[in-house]
DNA sequence: AATGAATGAGGTTTCATTCAT
DNA sequence: GATGAATGAAACCTCATTCAT
């Protein structure tokens, strides 16, 4: 019942209050929830969300973007690490890669509902916002990627990040499942699709790695 | 209103006549329809679309199913006709397999609502019957590719189409806009998003293909 | 829980029941009841009462155009009945146009809240309908009242009953007051508004006939 | 944020402040604006507009008061320069008064609203007040027009200015339509309906004076 | 006095699903 | 088998008003 105009502190503060109620509400149920839900977990009146944020797409959007720009951040780290010799930078990628996104275990399962979510409800500004931020983290990946003497012309870093992305968000959505069908999947002839995420994430990044640094 | 049992071909057209409407209304608006609109478009009562699917969800997966298996046929004859060596190999099948994934248009939209779709109210053996057919799917693709002499151990070449294939809807779900946005792209700094979908595609599986094929 | 199809009669009843419904909830408290209110005082689910109106605000209409066309069919009566002369017509229709206004006894509550409403969230052409009525209503009663060998050239009947139709709305208006005013208006000075409404209205109408017939 | 107390001055000021941006939001879409956008409007925080209203229907009724109130000036304006004979006074009357109608365009709209407004949260006293302003003018313009030898009793006199006003009121209720309707009335045989509101005043002012003097 | 953050009731509408006929 | 009426749970969002600072 903070009366007093906030500030821009606190102001942060009561949006974060309300993202980290609803980033807790969706890592139990994998769902959205609902405003009333979110509002009552942070505990403030339904109507004091409204305050924070204009549309409950948009809460779900800074979700996504908070895990993002914390896995771009990381990658961004192994980048500048990187060896300069492409099969050795390949595998290094890969796998420093792979143990950032266990990091932040709510950040696939997000994207998996953006595009179904993207195109609803969503102040145009919001996604605007959100795509730009995106698009920062990677040229900034892609830029770092490019200077140390690899073999990239203006732009292709940005590529191979862009390609990872991708790769790891597919990749997430083909092998995710509900948990209760995970102990029958080999006896239904699933084994092919009952693989460690993480596992097959390093082996198919490393390839992807590989080919896009062996022109 | 009586009427006579079905047999089964009966039953299996009434289902395409159903998929046939859903695929229609969904091409048109990109959003999910309504049981009702289904129905109506479909020339039936509500009532009757839950003699041939249990759940909306259903509708929806049948019709991923469908396009899917498309892509997957035409993929399976790329795979037969690939040149041996490898860089070739790579290049022939990033053009041909672009190539066929612009005959479904819509299998991508679908694919990007799986995942929010996919764990809420679906019974079981709906989806255990379609990611099972994607595993056989795979698992054949993958055989194809085995044989020829190519350098893959048993089930690397199903890995291959596997990661192809989350390359491509993970790829597909970082560009994808509303159209509202297309247009002023250019000016809101995200050039580095504003790809075209199908020649980036042709870019990353040619990558993954050459790493994948350079063991 | 009637299931099967409704035919044109049950649905008309169905109608009538919600309506009755809101008659009710609006004579109780001269408030437009909510439609959780109107459906479970008829009985019936919420969305149900969607199956009959697209919209809250065209349960009211209907209510209005009820009373509406009962009084208009009254006033129809009087207006065939009507002596010749003019004078003696003015005086005659005043009084029973007044006592069969009071048969109708929440038209008038009704009616002022129209403006009100009627821009709110009403589809066109439930608009269009309701306004349709009122035209043929009055066209009728204005041909009625031409026909007869009074001082009517073609078309100032309709506008006469037009004029009484409105002396009425706005008198009502202007002399309606919440029941806990009602005893206070003698001591607040308020004595020029605290008429009987019935009875200015007849003097009202009297002049207002008394004056077109006077031509 | 400490302020010095206002003296009635002040107050009054910041009273007329809040009404003129009521005033202009109202004229600009027709309906009441809300409590936020009214301050805003102002330049006042929303909890201040709580200082000079206890209610957002009281900042309602004070519009409708002033502008009620300069029409009914120029009534008495007219009211003491009309000419004797009663048919020559009834015409004056109708014309003069639809002209000074002209000068309140927001008048009838906002009278239009009252009683949807009037008895759903308002301060018995602030209507009370309402209602005691308008007696008032009521009797005042009533006492102007019998003096001077018209065929009034006590009181008679502002029975037909109430009447006058009840019959602008309705007439204006029933000739207002969405803008998006106008274009269409004629072919959609609403004719009757479609009727400049100022010729159609004029006349059933007129008859209605004609009658009321032709005692 | 002024502020504006917080409140939280309240309202409309949609829609997947059921099931009596 | 087919129908479509009925259901009723959600869900989102607005906004007048209060009141701590």
């Amino acid at each position: 019942m903070a009366r007093p105009t906030l500030n821009d502190d606190e102001r942060a503060e009561r949006r974060q209050q309300l993202l980290r109620a609803a980033h807790a509400l969706f890592r139990a149920t994998r769902e959205l929830p609902s405003v009333a839900e979110i509002a009552s977990a942070a505990g403030v009146a339904k109507g004091s969300v409204y305050r924070s944020f204009s549309t409950k797409e948009e809460i779900f959007l800074a979700l996504l973007e908070d895990s993002f720009s914390g896995l771009l951040a990381q990658a961004m780290e192994h980048i500048k690490a990187l060896p300069l010799a492409a099969p050795e930078a390949a595998e290094a990628f890969a796998h420093a890669y792979a143990d950032s996104l266990a990091q932040f275990p709510d950040l696939l399962p997000l994207a998996g509902m953006t595009n179904a979510i993207l195109e609803k409800n969503l102040p145009l500004d919001a996604m605007v916002q959100f795509k730009t931020g995106l698009a920062e983290g990677l040229k900034a990946a892609g830029e770092a990627l490019e200077s140390g003497g690899r073999p990239f012309s203006r732009g292709n870093g940005a590529d191979l990040i862009l390609h990872t992305w991708s790769l790891t968000m597919g990749l997430w959505q083909a092998l995710d499942y509900p948990c209760a069908l995970r102990p029958q999947m080999q006896s239904l002839g699933l084994q092919i699709l009952d693989r460690d995420f993480m596992t097959e994430l390093r082996i198919a990044v490393h390839a992807l790695w590989r080919g896009a640094l062996s022109v």
